[in-house]
DNA sequence: TTTTTTACCGACTAAGTGGTCGGTAAAAAT
DNA sequence: ATTTTTACCGACCACTTAGTCGGTAAAAAA
């Protein structure tokens, strides 16, 4: 398991620059001769370690883009706290990183399933994968929160954690326009106003 | 203006096409031979009309895609009706159209807003100023919908048509993969319950 | 020490890619 | 009747694409 460590690591370097050029310029905007220059590597090193440009991308996903949701999105928010406090604060960290990220191209999830959907369907299926693990946690941290007193027990989990993921790949997608900040903050205003309207509220005295 | 009719149906013959074409598979992805094949075309009609790939997708995006986001997006909206029922209704009828339509590739404009993203700035700039028509009408309409006393005087309009456009592009994102009308009805509801936060309240008795 | 395996090189191929250009038949202008 | 313009054809060009393959130096196994 360890014995091929130049191999994971030549492997490892060329998946970490596939990403950040294929997450740049697109997946079909991006070809492997781009990927190889920028590492000073040969067409023979690169099908010696992979069988095509979409296995290599699958390895991509499975080995990169499932950790970096994992840390940025998933981790955060398990915990017994308030499920809307923990959203909130990591939304808002997850949106800060990007606005302060110069080389910022939208939320990797989202711009790959979009690039995919329909047109590759191994690859769209393993993204669907990511965004379910997603999905499943929103989930059952919302009912948690139900069991908690923190979330009114008439929500439905299922239509907040929609609801959620959809703004967020969204607002994501027009950030990258410029203007991050105000919509930045204008994002997270509405969604503490949505968050509010779903909190269990106290009995009436 | 009318004396070249039949250059401008075989323009825009090519246009529908090559619509067709680049909202299917990606602009990146789709040859201007893909679309001539399919049009039983040469590359010099081609030529002859446009001047280049680029030129043609710009004079799409503002032929075509422009007058769609208007029609199902933008006119439906005004009116002095209640603001909340009528972009309710709207959104309603637009997700629905997209369930019913078996080429359903998501929503045209966030699409190549997020295929051209950084990448090609002139083609970018054409569709944010889509994107920026329909946030000032969701804005007026707020605005409105204020002073005809169907919206909380506290609300940030803006805020509003930024979480509205997030979401909805969001969620025609996540619609391509199928469940359409789970994900449509999800939704929905919680579109109703954040319009439900924003409604002017009676004043309590 | 010899053999085998690993990790990589880079020339090559076949199939595209966007774009050019000389030609041409039919229609319109003269 | 002649000339010019329109709308289109399709061969061609330089270049890029994903993928193949014979070779090879160094390391590991025998």
């Amino acid at each position: 398991m360890d014995k091929n460590l130049k191999r994971m690591a030549t492997m490892h370097r060329m998946q970490v620059t596939g990403l950040e050029l294929f997450y740049k310029n697109g997946y079909y905007n991006t070809s492997i001769d781009d990927i190889l220059k920028s590492l000073s590597l040969s067409k023979g090193a690169f099908y010696y370690h992979f069988q095509s440009k979409e296995d290599f991308f699958v390895s991509i996903v499975q080995n990169l883009i499932v950790r970096k949701v994992y840390s940025m999105l998933i981790e955060p928010i398990e915990g017994k706290e308030n499920p809307f406090t923990v959203i909130d604060k990591c939304f808002e960290n997850a949106l800060e990183t990007a606005e302060h990220n110069e080389m910022d191209y939208g939320f990797v999830l989202s711009n790959f399933i979009s690039e995919f959907n329909r047109r590759n369907t191994v690859i769209s299926n393993y993204l669907m994968d990511i965004y379910k693990v997603w999905e499943v946690n929103l989930i059952s941290i919302l009912q948690k929160g139900k069991s908690d007193g923190y979330v009114d027990r008439h929500v439905d989990s299922e239509g907040v954690a929609t609801y959620l993921i959809s703004s967020y790949m969204g607002v994501r997608t027009l950030m990258v326009q410029g203007n991050c900040r105000n919509l930045r903050y204008k994002y997270m205003q509405q969604l503490r106003q949505y968050f509010n309207s779903l909190t269990q509220k106290e009995a009436v005295l």
